[in-house]
DNA sequence: ATCAATAATTGCACACAGTGCATTTTTGCA
DNA sequence: TGCAAAAATGCACTGTGTGCAATTATTGAT
């Protein structure tokens, strides 16, 4: 009998995960101290002790390191998660819930996320590759989205093309809600733990559905 | 007395801008004809007839040139003409009519804009330089975003910094709105004239503000 | 412990984007 | 025509990102 691999991640995944965590970390306290042109990737491959072309195995982009960008399957499992997770009070909850459970990141170290918060205010050029990875698993999210929006039983007269359209805005609404947050939240430099960004990106959410409505 | 030099434009200026407008042709067709990753900064500025040097005079990126991305001034005085517009039924309409605005090129070339949608649908990855160029702008527009808010009498009892995160959230709205109209218009092969565009936006952020309220 | 299969790491060469600087060409205007 | 400002260009350089082949580490089985 053999020890259970199947449970635990074996010896060469969790190495890989620590690798990764290690080049993100590195990017992540670099570009806080010498600012976003001055970081190359080089530095950061130093700091992370792998090569250069080892940390391209990892990203495929200084700014994925550096937000910590998840993959395709990455993504589908947490929206597995999400989805299994008991049910939230309406639509909107749901939808802000599940963007926290993606940008999340696993483990939940809390320190790096704030730091990530810090960087995208100092460095709003960011925000088009946290942007460009919504976009790429946009489908998933999106889809997502239009499950949920069903799920709650809204908009039930929306023909198919209107729904996921309907998904699409939803979930332009609710990121930069969360965005803007998570902005406001890191300002104040107070704890801004996960629930208090769920609450205010759901406050704003309403502010603005009430506001022009 | 000297010719009118200040109401025309004047030769030199004419060919800048005849300049510009030939490399972004060649930006788009290339595109168009090769993908993105095979057309070259090179490729594009040999097309245009200007040196590689040159193309980096006009534009700050190949994607620049590809979308046409206009920079601050520009954009400032679009805004400007746009509130010096006759006002609009609501609030939604007129955020709309302003992205419109803004995203049209000027002298309302209505191929290239059609090109350009396609391409946007071609490769997903432009969206997020389209959406670099609104966060680098993003202040200004924002802002006119909040003005127009005020102007319709929204939000009468919001404070200074709900009213930017809103107006924030208002511009996610209707700029996703925005982008799925001519995306979906783009593919009904149909006109897709500035009036179409603006009802399907319209429709579609009143179809999910009231699905989600 | 040993060994073969497999996966990860690395080095190297390369293509391309983008920038700074000095030089040449073009344009506007007197 | 001739002069000053603006535009175009050539050149050298930094940095990102990729393909490929060689090297090293990990795994599972004997």
């Amino acid at each position: 009998m053999t020890t259970p691999t199947l449970r635990t991640p074996g010896l060469r995944d969790r190495k890989r995960a620590e690798t990764r965590a290690r080049i993100e970390d590195a990017a992540v306290s670099l570009v806080l101290r010498d600012g976003l042109e001055q970081t190359t990737v080089h530095a950061i491959s130093e700091l992370a002790d792998v090569s250069p072309r080892t940390f391209f195995n990892y990203f495929d982009s200084k700014d994925g390191a550096i937000l910590g960008i998840r993959n395709t399957a990455m993504v589908e499992e947490q929206v597995a998660e999400f989805l299994a997770q008991p049910p939230h009070r309406d639509a909107i909850e749901a939808v802000v819930a599940l963007l926290l459970a993606i940008f999340d990141a696993p483990g939940g170290r809390l320190t790096i996320r704030k730091d990530r918060m810090e960087l995208l205010q100092r460095h709003p050029e960011l925000m088009a590759s946290q942007f460009e990875q919504l976009t790429l698993t946009h489908g998933q999210i999106a889809e997502t989205v239009a499950v949920i929006l069903k799920r709650y039983g809204v908009s039930q007269s929306a023909d198919a093309e209107d729904l996921t359209s309907i998904a699409g805005i939803t979930l332009a609404m609710c990121g930069t809600a969360v965005r803007l947050a998570m902005s406001t939240l890191a300002q104040d430099h107070t704890h801004a733990d996960t629930e208090q960004i769920q609450i205010r990106s759901v406050a704003l959410v309403r502010a603005t559905t009430g506001s022009i409505a």
